[in-house]
DNA sequence: TGCAAGTATGTAGTATACTACATGGTTCGC
DNA sequence: GCGAACCATGTAGTATACTACATACTTGCA
């Protein structure tokens, strides 16, 4: 079990980041009851993946309420079989969607670089 | 030459956010001389081109800053075709570095799906 | 034991990207 | 020629995602 600080220097992402992802429901630390001197949180490995999935969703654009969505269809045991597949699905088809919109980019980013090498401008200007 | 409620129509984009864009700096219009008794801005086709750019750039997650790198990037005369070239370049990598994370949530999520299906529940709780 | 470093809680401020609203002028169709 | 629809400008408000700061308690080490 981990602290707060801890878990920062693991995944690099700073404490007050990680202490509003779990104001933001993404994950729960508990506090142990053996302690009564303090009330620091402890975190779990869980935690550490969780942190590492939110940085690459997060990097290609899923916002915390998408990615909330997917934690929750993996970890809350209320939502039933059914509803957290259809969350994945619908997840899974966004993912396709945005690297084919990548992909596009690069196209557009890779023509753009050969005009610029072969000295040809834009229409305009 | 386009007005804006014709832009918006094209593209999808609502109006406010067309003159935000533009405010931002990412294209400009261009009022006609001509015409005297309004001060209406026009539009080419090379800015409904660059508000799809836009659009696709956003969906991956760049923010509006790195978009505008690129477009300077083809536009701006006055920038050195040696800079240009080294900002698409970067671009480049960054769009295969999200393709990549992509692909690794891709991978996480069909493992979690594959989970779900076969009733196996995650570590804690 | 003293004090730097770590932890919790809460509030406020910042950056980004819109979004809405108010005001005032213009154009177009009937 | 009049009203609906459109245009420009400006200001303010909202949502998201942090980020910083103040306060106060706790821990660990010299």
């Amino acid at each position: 079990m981990k602290l707060i600080n801890q878990l920062s220097k693991e995944t690099g992402i700073p404490i007050g980041t990680i202490r509003f992802y779990e104001k933001s429901g993404l994950f729960s630390g508990e506090k142990k009851q053996e302690v009564t001197t303090n009330n620091y949180v402890y975190y779990g490995d869980d935690v550490v993946e969780k942190l590492r999935f939110i940085q690459m969703a997060k990097a290609v654009g899923f916002t915390l309420a998408e990615i909330k969505e997917v934690v929750d269809a993996w970890y809350k045991k209320q939502i039933s079989k059914k509803a957290k597949l259809e969350v994945l699905d619908r997840k899974l088809v966004q993912i396709d969607d945005k690297i084919k919109e990548l992909k596009a980019v690069k196209k557009q980013i890779a023509l753009c670089k050969f005009n610029i090498e072969n000295g040809i401008g834009p229409d305009n200007n």
